[in-house]
DNA sequence: ATTTTCTTGTGAATTTTTTCTCAAATAAAC
DNA sequence: GTTTATTTGAGAAAAAATTCACAAGAAAAT
Protein backbone atom coordinates (compact mmCIF):
# COMPACT_ATOMS: atom_id res chain seq x y z
CA UNK A 1 0.00 0.00 0.00
CA UNK A 2 3.15 2.63 1.01
CA UNK A 3 4.63 3.36 -2.02
CA UNK A 4 8.58 2.96 -1.87
CA UNK A 5 9.38 6.59 -2.00
CA UNK A 6 10.88 7.48 0.67
CA UNK A 7 8.50 9.50 3.66
CA UNK A 8 9.95 12.74 5.05
CA UNK A 9 10.12 12.77 9.01
CA UNK A 10 8.11 15.64 9.12
CA UNK A 11 4.86 14.06 7.10
CA UNK A 12 5.13 11.36 9.97
CA UNK A 13 5.29 14.01 12.54
CA UNK A 14 2.23 16.23 10.88
CA UNK A 15 0.05 12.54 10.05
CA UNK A 16 0.14 12.45 14.17
CA UNK A 17 -1.03 15.89 14.02
CA UNK A 18 -3.59 15.27 11.56
CA UNK A 19 -4.74 12.28 13.79
CA UNK A 20 -4.88 14.11 16.73
CA UNK A 21 -7.24 16.61 15.31
CA UNK A 22 -9.09 14.23 13.56
CA UNK A 23 -10.03 12.06 16.86
CA UNK A 24 -11.25 15.32 18.66
CA UNK A 25 -13.54 15.99 15.26
CA UNK A 26 -14.87 12.39 15.36
CA UNK A 27 -15.62 12.44 19.11
CA UNK A 28 -16.99 16.26 18.54
CA UNK A 29 -19.74 14.07 16.11
CA UNK A 30 -18.60 14.88 13.15
CA UNK A 31 -18.47 12.72 9.89
CA UNK A 32 -16.56 14.48 6.66
CA UNK A 33 -13.72 16.99 6.71
CA UNK A 34 -12.36 18.83 3.59
CA UNK A 35 -8.67 19.14 3.38
CA UNK A 36 -8.85 23.07 3.60
CA UNK A 37 -10.76 22.75 7.28
CA UNK A 38 -8.89 20.10 8.76
CA UNK A 39 -5.61 22.11 7.36
CA UNK A 40 -6.96 25.69 9.26
CA UNK A 41 -7.11 23.38 12.31
CA UNK A 42 -3.77 21.92 12.16
CA UNK A 43 -2.06 25.19 10.89
CA UNK A 44 -1.22 24.29 7.64
CA UNK A 45 -1.62 24.32 3.98
CA UNK A 46 -4.73 22.13 2.37
CA UNK A 47 -2.10 20.70 -0.36
CA UNK A 48 -0.15 19.89 2.15
CA UNK A 49 -2.45 17.27 4.10
CA UNK A 50 -3.14 16.11 0.15
CA UNK A 51 0.35 15.57 -0.70
CA UNK A 52 0.99 13.81 2.97
CA UNK A 53 -1.80 11.79 2.42
CA UNK A 54 -0.71 10.62 -0.80
CA UNK A 55 2.28 9.38 0.18
CA UNK A 56 0.69 6.43 1.69
CA UNK A 57 -2.52 6.04 -0.88
CA UNK A 58 -5.74 7.78 -1.75
CA UNK A 59 -8.34 8.33 1.14
CA UNK A 60 -11.02 11.12 -0.13
CA UNK A 61 -13.87 11.32 -2.41
CA UNK A 62 -13.57 14.41 -4.74
CA UNK A 63 -16.27 16.97 -4.23
CA UNK A 64 -17.00 15.73 -0.91
CA UNK A 65 -13.70 15.11 1.43
CA UNK A 66 -12.61 12.58 3.58
CA UNK A 67 -15.21 10.41 5.63
CA UNK A 68 -13.06 10.35 9.47
CA UNK A 69 -13.88 7.70 10.88
CA UNK A 70 -12.20 5.79 7.87
CA UNK A 71 -9.29 8.41 7.53
CA UNK A 72 -8.74 7.57 11.43
CA UNK A 73 -8.57 3.70 10.71
CA UNK A 74 -5.99 3.80 7.93
CA UNK A 75 -3.86 6.43 9.41
CA UNK A 76 -3.74 4.56 12.45
CA UNK A 77 -2.77 1.46 10.09
CA UNK A 78 -0.29 3.25 7.90
CA UNK A 79 1.42 4.48 11.29
CA UNK A 80 1.74 1.29 13.37
CA UNK A 81 -1.06 2.21 15.27
CA UNK A 82 -3.16 -0.81 14.90
CA UNK A 83 -0.79 -2.72 17.16
CA UNK A 84 -0.10 -2.31 20.67
CA UNK A 85 3.77 -1.59 21.35
CA UNK A 86 5.33 -2.23 23.98
CA UNK A 87 7.61 0.04 25.95
CA UNK A 88 10.86 0.47 28.62
CA UNK A 89 11.48 3.34 30.36
CA UNK A 90 15.48 3.70 31.51
CA UNK A 91 16.32 6.06 34.50
CA UNK A 92 13.40 6.34 36.88
CA UNK A 93 13.51 10.25 38.29
CA UNK A 94 10.71 12.88 38.14
CA UNK A 95 10.46 12.88 33.96
CA UNK A 96 10.14 9.08 34.28
CA UNK A 97 7.64 8.65 36.79
CA UNK A 98 5.46 11.32 35.19
CA UNK A 99 5.30 9.29 32.05
CA UNK A 100 5.01 5.89 33.76
CA UNK A 101 1.78 7.61 35.17
CA UNK A 102 0.50 9.24 32.16
CA UNK A 103 -2.86 8.37 31.27
CA UNK A 104 -2.79 9.27 27.77
CA UNK A 105 0.10 6.41 26.09
CA UNK A 106 -2.05 3.32 26.60
CA UNK A 107 -4.68 4.69 24.72
CA UNK A 108 -2.65 5.72 21.94
CA UNK A 109 -1.29 2.12 21.55
CA UNK A 110 1.80 2.84 23.74
CA UNK A 111 1.70 0.16 27.04
CA UNK A 112 4.68 0.58 29.51
CA UNK A 113 5.95 -2.76 30.51
CA UNK A 114 9.19 -1.95 32.10
CA UNK A 115 10.66 0.22 34.34
CA UNK A 116 14.60 0.39 34.57
CA UNK A 117 17.47 1.97 36.41
CA UNK A 118 20.61 1.58 38.23
CA UNK A 119 20.27 3.40 41.32
CA UNK A 120 20.20 0.63 44.00
CA UNK A 121 18.13 2.36 46.65
CA UNK A 122 15.48 2.88 43.78
CA UNK A 123 15.41 -0.72 42.61
CA UNK A 124 12.42 -2.96 43.98
CA UNK A 125 10.27 0.05 44.30
CA UNK A 126 7.06 0.07 43.08
CA UNK A 127 5.65 2.70 40.47
CA UNK A 128 2.44 2.24 39.65
CA UNK A 129 1.79 -1.49 38.51
CA UNK A 130 5.75 -2.11 37.91
CA UNK A 131 8.24 -2.52 40.13
CA UNK A 132 11.51 -0.84 39.41
CA UNK A 133 14.45 -3.37 37.50
CA UNK A 134 18.21 -2.85 37.68
CA UNK A 135 19.32 -1.71 33.97
CA UNK A 136 21.69 -4.63 33.76
CA UNK A 137 18.75 -7.03 33.67
CA UNK A 138 17.06 -5.02 30.70
CA UNK A 139 18.60 -7.43 28.46
CA UNK A 140 17.06 -10.55 29.92
CA UNK A 141 13.42 -8.81 30.45
CA UNK A 142 13.17 -7.13 26.99
CA UNK A 143 12.86 -11.03 25.79
CA UNK A 144 10.86 -12.12 28.31
CA UNK A 145 7.93 -8.41 28.15
CA UNK A 146 8.68 -8.69 24.57
CA UNK A 147 10.03 -5.07 25.08
CA UNK A 148 10.37 -3.10 21.68
CA UNK A 149 10.42 0.35 22.06
CA UNK A 150 13.21 1.98 25.22
CA UNK A 151 12.54 5.42 26.42
CA UNK A 152 15.62 6.74 27.92
CA UNK A 153 14.65 9.29 30.80
CA UNK A 154 18.59 9.26 32.59
CA UNK A 155 20.17 12.18 33.24
CA UNK A 156 22.75 13.20 30.17
CA UNK A 157 25.85 11.91 31.44
CA UNK A 158 24.20 8.28 31.73
CA UNK A 159 22.81 8.28 28.82
CA UNK A 160 24.88 6.27 26.50
CA UNK A 161 25.30 3.98 29.36
CA UNK A 162 21.55 3.20 29.18
CA UNK A 163 21.16 3.39 25.07
CA UNK A 164 24.38 0.67 25.24
CA UNK A 165 22.19 -1.59 27.46
CA UNK A 166 19.35 -1.08 24.97
CA UNK A 167 21.20 -2.05 22.02
CA UNK A 168 22.55 -5.06 23.72
CA UNK A 169 19.01 -6.03 24.62
CA UNK A 170 18.09 -5.77 21.14
CA UNK A 171 15.64 -3.04 21.51
CA UNK A 172 15.59 -1.60 17.82
CA UNK A 173 13.99 2.03 18.45
CA UNK A 174 14.84 4.71 21.12
CA UNK A 175 13.00 8.08 22.39
CA UNK A 176 15.93 9.88 24.14
CA UNK A 177 14.52 12.67 26.55
CA UNK A 178 18.43 12.94 28.30
CA UNK A 179 19.83 16.24 27.03
CA UNK A 180 22.74 13.93 25.28
CA UNK A 181 23.97 12.67 21.67
CA UNK A 182 23.81 9.09 22.02
CA UNK A 183 25.61 6.83 19.85
CA UNK A 184 23.83 4.00 18.52
CA UNK A 185 24.10 1.39 15.49
CA UNK A 186 23.02 1.90 11.84
CA UNK A 187 19.60 -0.20 12.57
CA UNK A 188 18.32 1.35 15.82
CA UNK A 189 16.22 4.76 15.22
CA UNK A 190 16.52 7.57 17.62
CA UNK A 191 14.15 10.06 17.90
CA UNK A 192 15.34 13.15 20.17
CA UNK A 193 12.98 14.85 22.83
CA UNK A 194 14.67 18.00 24.60
CA UNK A 195 12.50 20.40 25.87
CA UNK A 196 15.04 23.26 26.62
CA UNK A 197 15.31 22.96 23.25
CA UNK A 198 11.63 24.39 22.81
CA UNK A 199 12.32 26.47 25.58
CA UNK A 200 15.77 28.23 23.84
CA UNK A 201 13.23 28.82 20.67
CA UNK A 202 11.35 30.80 22.04
CA UNK A 203 13.91 32.48 23.69
CA UNK A 204 15.55 33.25 20.20
CA UNK A 205 12.47 34.69 18.69
CA UNK A 206 11.26 36.32 22.29
CA UNK A 207 14.94 38.22 21.86
CA UNK A 208 14.85 38.60 18.34
CA UNK A 209 11.49 40.54 18.82
CA UNK A 210 12.70 42.32 22.09
CA UNK A 211 15.60 43.71 19.57
CA UNK A 212 18.00 42.63 22.37
CA UNK A 213 20.38 40.67 20.01
CA UNK A 214 20.40 42.59 16.60
CA UNK B 1 24.49 41.59 14.18
CA UNK B 2 21.77 39.00 13.02
CA UNK B 3 20.97 39.06 9.16
CA UNK B 4 17.45 39.95 7.99
CA UNK B 5 17.11 36.75 6.65
CA UNK B 6 14.87 34.97 8.01
CA UNK B 7 16.28 32.23 10.05
CA UNK B 8 14.73 28.59 9.86
CA UNK B 9 12.94 26.93 12.62
CA UNK B 10 15.21 23.58 11.98
CA UNK B 11 18.50 25.97 12.65
CA UNK B 12 17.12 27.34 15.67
CA UNK B 13 16.66 23.66 16.76
CA UNK B 14 19.96 22.79 15.73
CA UNK B 15 22.00 25.32 17.17
CA UNK B 16 20.56 24.07 20.65
CA UNK B 17 22.00 20.77 19.87
CA UNK B 18 25.56 22.77 18.91
CA UNK B 19 25.28 24.09 21.85
CA UNK B 20 24.80 21.01 24.23
CA UNK B 21 27.91 19.05 22.44
CA UNK B 22 29.57 22.12 22.88
CA UNK B 23 29.49 22.61 26.46
CA UNK B 24 29.78 18.87 26.95
CA UNK B 25 33.35 18.99 24.65
CA UNK B 26 34.24 22.54 27.06
CA UNK B 27 33.92 20.27 30.08
CA UNK B 28 36.07 18.32 28.75
CA UNK B 29 38.83 20.56 28.83
CA UNK B 30 38.80 20.98 24.92
CA UNK B 31 39.71 24.97 23.43
CA UNK B 32 39.08 24.19 19.33
CA UNK B 33 37.04 22.29 17.43
CA UNK B 34 36.17 21.76 13.76
CA UNK B 35 32.87 22.09 11.47
CA UNK B 36 33.68 18.34 10.91
CA UNK B 37 34.20 17.55 14.40
CA UNK B 38 31.46 19.25 15.58
CA UNK B 39 28.97 17.74 12.80
CA UNK B 40 30.24 14.27 13.46
CA UNK B 41 29.70 14.94 17.11
CA UNK B 42 25.97 16.39 16.47
CA UNK B 43 25.30 13.64 13.18
CA UNK B 44 24.85 16.03 10.67
CA UNK B 45 26.78 17.34 7.88
CA UNK B 46 29.73 19.84 8.43
CA UNK B 47 28.56 22.30 5.64
CA UNK B 48 25.28 22.42 7.78
CA UNK B 49 26.74 23.88 10.59
CA UNK B 50 28.71 26.36 8.77
CA UNK B 51 25.51 27.42 6.91
CA UNK B 52 23.43 27.72 10.36
CA UNK B 53 26.43 29.79 11.89
CA UNK B 54 26.44 31.95 9.05
CA UNK B 55 23.17 33.54 9.68
CA UNK B 56 24.34 34.99 12.83
CA UNK B 57 27.76 35.83 11.62
CA UNK B 58 31.48 34.73 11.47
CA UNK B 59 32.73 32.80 14.28
CA UNK B 60 35.52 30.76 13.28
CA UNK B 61 39.08 30.96 12.22
CA UNK B 62 40.42 29.44 8.76
CA UNK B 63 42.88 26.48 8.80
CA UNK B 64 41.54 26.37 12.77
CA UNK B 65 38.71 25.64 13.71
CA UNK B 66 36.05 27.22 15.92
CA UNK B 67 37.59 28.31 19.86
CA UNK B 68 35.20 26.60 22.06
CA UNK B 69 34.39 28.84 24.94
CA UNK B 70 33.83 31.69 22.59
CA UNK B 71 31.14 29.85 20.17
CA UNK B 72 29.52 28.98 23.18
CA UNK B 73 29.23 32.72 24.30
CA UNK B 74 28.19 33.47 20.54
CA UNK B 75 25.51 30.88 20.74
CA UNK B 76 24.32 31.97 23.55
CA UNK B 77 23.80 35.46 23.24
CA UNK B 78 22.05 35.33 20.18
CA UNK B 79 19.92 32.69 20.98
CA UNK B 80 19.06 35.08 24.01
CA UNK B 81 20.10 32.85 26.00
CA UNK B 82 22.41 35.20 27.92
CA UNK B 83 19.41 36.42 30.24
CA UNK B 84 17.36 34.47 32.09
CA UNK B 85 13.15 33.89 31.62
CA UNK B 86 10.58 33.82 33.67
CA UNK B 87 8.35 30.89 32.90
CA UNK B 88 4.88 30.14 34.27
CA UNK B 89 3.46 26.81 34.41
CA UNK B 90 -0.13 26.08 33.54
CA UNK B 91 -1.54 22.50 34.72
CA UNK B 92 0.40 21.11 37.73
CA UNK B 93 -0.01 17.13 37.26
CA UNK B 94 2.52 14.91 36.48
CA UNK B 95 4.40 16.26 33.82
CA UNK B 96 4.17 19.64 35.08
CA UNK B 97 5.54 18.78 38.88
CA UNK B 98 8.47 16.71 36.96
CA UNK B 99 9.00 19.96 35.11
CA UNK B 100 8.87 21.97 38.32
CA UNK B 101 11.50 19.99 39.79
CA UNK B 102 13.83 19.46 36.93
CA UNK B 103 17.22 21.01 37.97
CA UNK B 104 18.42 21.51 34.29
CA UNK B 105 16.40 24.28 33.63
CA UNK B 106 17.81 27.68 35.81
CA UNK B 107 21.11 26.21 34.69
CA UNK B 108 19.89 26.99 30.76
CA UNK B 109 18.26 30.24 31.71
CA UNK B 110 14.68 29.36 32.57
CA UNK B 111 13.64 30.04 35.58
CA UNK B 112 10.10 28.76 36.75
CA UNK B 113 8.66 31.89 38.98
CA UNK B 114 4.76 30.43 38.70
CA UNK B 115 2.58 27.63 39.05
CA UNK B 116 -0.84 27.76 38.45
CA UNK B 117 -3.72 25.10 38.32
CA UNK B 118 -7.62 25.58 37.90
CA UNK B 119 -8.68 23.09 40.09
CA UNK B 120 -8.93 24.28 43.85
CA UNK B 121 -7.84 20.97 45.78
CA UNK B 122 -4.93 22.02 44.33
CA UNK B 123 -4.68 25.56 44.85
CA UNK B 124 -2.13 26.61 47.81
CA UNK B 125 -0.52 23.40 47.86
CA UNK B 126 3.80 23.57 47.65
CA UNK B 127 5.61 22.07 45.07
CA UNK B 128 8.92 22.76 46.13
CA UNK B 129 9.37 26.64 46.57
CA UNK B 130 6.39 27.64 45.00
CA UNK B 131 2.50 27.76 45.90
CA UNK B 132 0.26 26.54 43.16
CA UNK B 133 -2.47 29.56 42.28
CA UNK B 134 -5.35 29.69 40.76
CA UNK B 135 -5.03 30.31 36.77
CA UNK B 136 -7.84 32.94 36.78
CA UNK B 137 -5.03 34.70 38.90
CA UNK B 138 -2.05 34.63 35.99
CA UNK B 139 -2.99 38.00 34.38
CA UNK B 140 -2.35 39.60 37.76
CA UNK B 141 0.88 37.10 38.75
CA UNK B 142 2.16 38.01 35.50
CA UNK B 143 2.53 41.38 35.54
CA UNK B 144 3.94 40.82 39.30
CA UNK B 145 6.36 37.83 38.64
CA UNK B 146 7.50 39.60 35.34
CA UNK B 147 6.45 36.30 33.19
CA UNK B 148 7.40 35.69 29.55
CA UNK B 149 7.13 32.41 29.04
CA UNK B 150 4.03 29.79 29.58
CA UNK B 151 4.54 26.36 29.70
CA UNK B 152 0.91 24.47 29.50
CA UNK B 153 0.86 21.02 30.80
CA UNK B 154 -2.72 20.72 31.41
CA UNK B 155 -4.71 17.77 29.60
CA UNK B 156 -5.75 18.20 26.29
CA UNK B 157 -9.55 19.47 26.89
CA UNK B 158 -8.10 22.40 29.13
CA UNK B 159 -5.24 23.87 27.02
CA UNK B 160 -6.71 26.14 25.25
CA UNK B 161 -8.90 27.53 28.17
CA UNK B 162 -4.93 27.37 29.79
CA UNK B 163 -4.23 29.08 26.49
CA UNK B 164 -6.91 31.96 26.34
CA UNK B 165 -5.54 33.06 30.19
CA UNK B 166 -2.25 33.24 28.79
CA UNK B 167 -2.70 35.67 25.97
CA UNK B 168 -4.83 37.71 28.20
CA UNK B 169 -2.36 37.92 30.24
CA UNK B 170 -0.12 39.46 27.64
CA UNK B 171 2.53 36.45 27.20
CA UNK B 172 3.69 35.92 24.23
CA UNK B 173 5.71 32.74 24.11
CA UNK B 174 3.74 29.37 25.03
CA UNK B 175 5.35 25.83 25.01
CA UNK B 176 2.31 23.28 24.63
CA UNK B 177 2.67 20.28 25.87
CA UNK B 178 -0.62 19.23 25.64
CA UNK B 179 -1.75 17.01 23.22
CA UNK B 180 -4.11 19.49 21.24
CA UNK B 181 -3.97 22.33 19.23
CA UNK B 182 -4.29 25.82 20.33
CA UNK B 183 -5.36 29.07 18.16
CA UNK B 184 -3.93 32.75 19.41
CA UNK B 185 -3.42 35.87 17.99
CA UNK B 186 -0.43 36.00 15.47
CA UNK B 187 2.05 37.84 17.68
CA UNK B 188 2.11 35.21 19.79
CA UNK B 189 5.03 32.02 19.07
CA UNK B 190 3.89 28.45 19.95
CA UNK B 191 6.27 25.65 19.69
CA UNK B 192 4.25 22.14 20.28
CA UNK B 193 5.89 19.29 22.28
CA UNK B 194 4.16 15.87 22.21
CA UNK B 195 5.77 12.59 23.23
CA UNK B 196 3.11 10.60 21.56
CA UNK B 197 4.12 12.08 18.02
CA UNK B 198 7.72 10.93 18.67
CA UNK B 199 6.41 7.44 19.72
CA UNK B 200 4.79 7.40 17.06
CA UNK B 201 7.55 8.27 14.50
CA UNK B 202 9.08 5.02 16.38
CA UNK B 203 6.26 2.76 15.75
CA UNK B 204 5.83 3.86 12.04
CA UNK B 205 9.69 3.19 11.44
CA UNK B 206 9.30 -0.34 13.45
CA UNK B 207 6.08 -1.28 11.89
CA UNK B 208 7.47 -0.26 8.20
CA UNK B 209 11.01 -2.74 8.48
CA UNK B 210 8.72 -5.50 9.94
CA UNK B 211 6.54 -5.31 6.84
CA UNK B 212 3.63 -5.06 8.96
CA UNK B 213 1.89 -2.49 6.78
CA UNK B 214 3.58 -2.51 3.09
C1' DA C 1 -30.58 16.27 -18.14
C1' DT C 2 -27.57 20.06 -17.59
C1' DT C 3 -25.25 23.35 -15.04
C1' DT C 4 -23.06 24.79 -10.97
C1' DT C 5 -20.45 24.04 -6.91
C1' DC C 6 -17.19 21.38 -4.32
C1' DT C 7 -13.12 19.02 -3.43
C1' DT C 8 -9.66 15.52 -4.32
C1' DG C 9 -5.26 13.95 -6.46
C1' DT C 10 -1.33 15.11 -9.00
C1' DG C 11 1.99 17.23 -12.27
C1' DA C 12 4.34 21.62 -12.54
C1' DA C 13 6.29 25.61 -10.46
C1' DT C 14 8.18 27.62 -6.59
C1' DT C 15 10.53 27.97 -2.48
C1' DT C 16 13.44 26.30 0.92
C1' DT C 17 17.05 23.60 2.63
C1' DT C 18 21.04 20.89 2.11
C1' DT C 19 25.23 19.64 0.06
C1' DC C 20 29.14 20.46 -2.94
C1' DT C 21 33.09 23.05 -4.32
C1' DC C 22 36.64 26.02 -4.00
C1' DA C 23 39.04 30.51 -3.10
C1' DA C 24 40.91 32.72 0.93
C1' DA C 25 43.03 32.55 5.34
C1' DT C 26 45.94 30.30 8.84
C1' DA C 27 49.36 27.45 10.87
C1' DA C 28 52.76 23.93 10.65
C1' DA C 29 56.61 21.72 8.21
C1' DC C 30 60.56 21.98 5.60
C1' DG D 1 60.64 32.14 3.06
C1' DT D 2 58.18 28.68 0.54
C1' DT D 3 55.43 24.76 0.45
C1' DT D 4 51.99 21.85 2.43
C1' DA D 5 48.03 20.89 5.60
C1' DT D 6 43.85 22.54 7.34
C1' DT D 7 39.61 24.58 7.63
C1' DT D 8 36.36 28.42 7.18
C1' DG D 9 32.89 31.14 4.47
C1' DA D 10 30.16 31.62 0.67
C1' DG D 11 28.52 31.06 -4.12
C1' DA D 12 26.70 27.41 -7.09
C1' DA D 13 24.36 23.17 -7.61
C1' DA D 14 21.45 19.68 -6.06
C1' DA D 15 17.87 17.85 -3.45
C1' DA D 16 13.82 18.16 -0.92
C1' DA D 17 9.67 20.14 0.55
C1' DT D 18 5.88 23.18 -0.17
C1' DT D 19 2.49 25.48 -2.76
C1' DC D 20 0.00 26.33 -7.01
C1' DA D 21 -3.12 25.20 -10.53
C1' DC D 22 -6.18 22.49 -12.72
C1' DA D 23 -8.34 18.19 -14.67
C1' DA D 24 -11.44 14.72 -12.98
C1' DG D 25 -14.97 13.03 -10.14
C1' DA D 26 -19.09 13.67 -7.10
C1' DA D 27 -23.15 15.87 -5.34
C1' DA D 28 -26.53 19.54 -5.30
C1' DA D 29 -29.31 22.86 -7.76
C1' DT D 30 -31.91 24.22 -11.60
Amino acid sequence: MIKKEKIPKVTIHRMAVYLQVLEDLDREGEDVISSSKLAELCGVNPSQIRKDLAYFGEFGVRGVGYFIKDLIGSIKHFLGLDHVWNCAIVGIGNLGRAILRHKGLPYKGFRIVGAFDCDPFKIGEKVGELEIICTRRLKEKAKELKIEIAIITTPPERAQRAANHIVEAGIKAIVNFAPARISVPEDVIVDYVDFSTHLIYLSFNLARTKGKNI
